[in-house]
DNA sequence: TACCGTCAAAGTGTATACAGTTTTAGACTT
DNA sequence: AAGTCTAAAACTGTATACACTTTGACGGTA
């Protein structure tokens, strides 16, 4: 299976909906694709249905796919797990990591620098989700990190659905912020600012109030 | 899409892994699995592609698809995810579950004993693996829930490999325990007896001694 | 004008056909 | 007897065909 013409087309469409060239709610015509792609249906149909699992679009019964609108509160469930997964995350970071395993971090987070520079949205947006699938990297829990991508490309289209002007400009500021705590080996600091991050990318987006438990 | 059809397919199919009919490591070819379902490889092969992105099979290019065979490694990983995710979920649940929802656990709970007593083995797995997604659902978290359903399958074919001897069959008393816990909203404990209660299952596998960052 | 029924066009769901690859069995060689 | 080459059978990957459902437009009626 998948011999990466499937994987193509599901990158290729992933790609556009998470840079906003298909916006939520659009139709995805199997013929139509059939033709752009320069193959058959079948493959269309296995992209979709691949991509209907990664809750991208969602597919009604003889109605075809459709990009997804996640609505808020599904928005808010997914946060909620990212948060949930990454706070596991960062205790396990701080107590096993090397100290080259930080300084990956520390690369990374460079890298994302030169692209809000550059003022490259498309790179900006994804180096910031890679920096916590880097995380999982590192640990060497590839289980952990396919999961976070799943969850990330969510959060992109949550994004972009939600975001109000401009905000979580800052993201990589607060990532370098987190590697300090990270590097100072300050688990319970490094718990708060890891969470406190995601509570703010959430909060930057346009959502409806809630009520988010805090200690 | 999913007229139901395939649905079957993967349900049945599932079953077939997890409750030991076909082992690790077999061949599940297309047209004999088409001729016993009466369909076409066509819905064959969206069945075989859902329980490939769910890792209860994986599919090699042109040679087919296989019943998993998750690694030591991979069983780990999944066990760590768990523990990260279920801290969390607990954790949510003592600050924010209503009496009916903890009593909702207690009558999950009651079903599992039921189970066990009956020795009714096949009932007694799903039961005790529900009793985690019912407290993503009782938590009005769809997106937790699904991620769990999956891991839990995972970990199902995971237990019925690396088993040792009868193993895990005291689960449903450390859920007993863990529910006294929730009652009385004491979150430290709750989320000690849950992570206790996964290294436990964990535990009861013949996996390699791993080194666990515990606090 | 607004509403409803009918019918054609378009689209999805499933089956089948065909091409290319892998596997297997058998004959031949050493 | 063990190994290797070869060819046929079996299987997967992709395309196409056909049936059924939905959609949208047109025309008729109140």
């Amino acid at each position: 299976m998948d011999s990466t013409t499937t994987g193509f087309i599901v990158e290729t469409l992933t790609r556009s909906i998470v840079e906003h060239r298909l916006q939520p709610g659009s139709k995805l015509a199997e013929q139509t694709l059939a033709d752009q792609f320069g193959v058959s249906r079948t493959l269309i149909r296995q992209a979709l249905f691949k991509l209907s699992q990664n809750r991208l679009i969602h597919m009604e019964p003889a109605r075809g796919a459709f990009v997804a609108a996640p609505s808020i509160a599904e928005a808010q469930q997914v946060f909620a797990v990212r948060r949930m997964l990454e706070a596991g995350m960062t205790q396990a970071f701080v107590r096993t990591a090397t100290q080259e395993d930080i300084d990956a971090l520390k690369d990374h987070i460079t890298e994302e620098e030169a692209a809000v520079m550059r003022g490259d949205v498309p790179g900006r947006t994804t180096l910031l989700g890679d920096f916590h699938v880097r995380m999982a990297q590192l640990m060497g829990n590839e289980v952990l990190a396919h999961l976070l991508m799943d969850l990330l490309s969510r959060c992109a289209l949550i994004t972009l659905m939600y975001q109000s002007a401009g905000a979580a400009e800052h993201s990589h500021e607060e990532h370098r912020v987190i590697v300090d705590a990270l590097q100072a080996r300050d688990e319970a600091l490094a718990l708060r600012l890891m969470d406190e991050h995601l509570l703010h990318v959430e909060a930057s987006l346009t959502l409806a109030p809630t009520t988010h438990a805090t200690p």
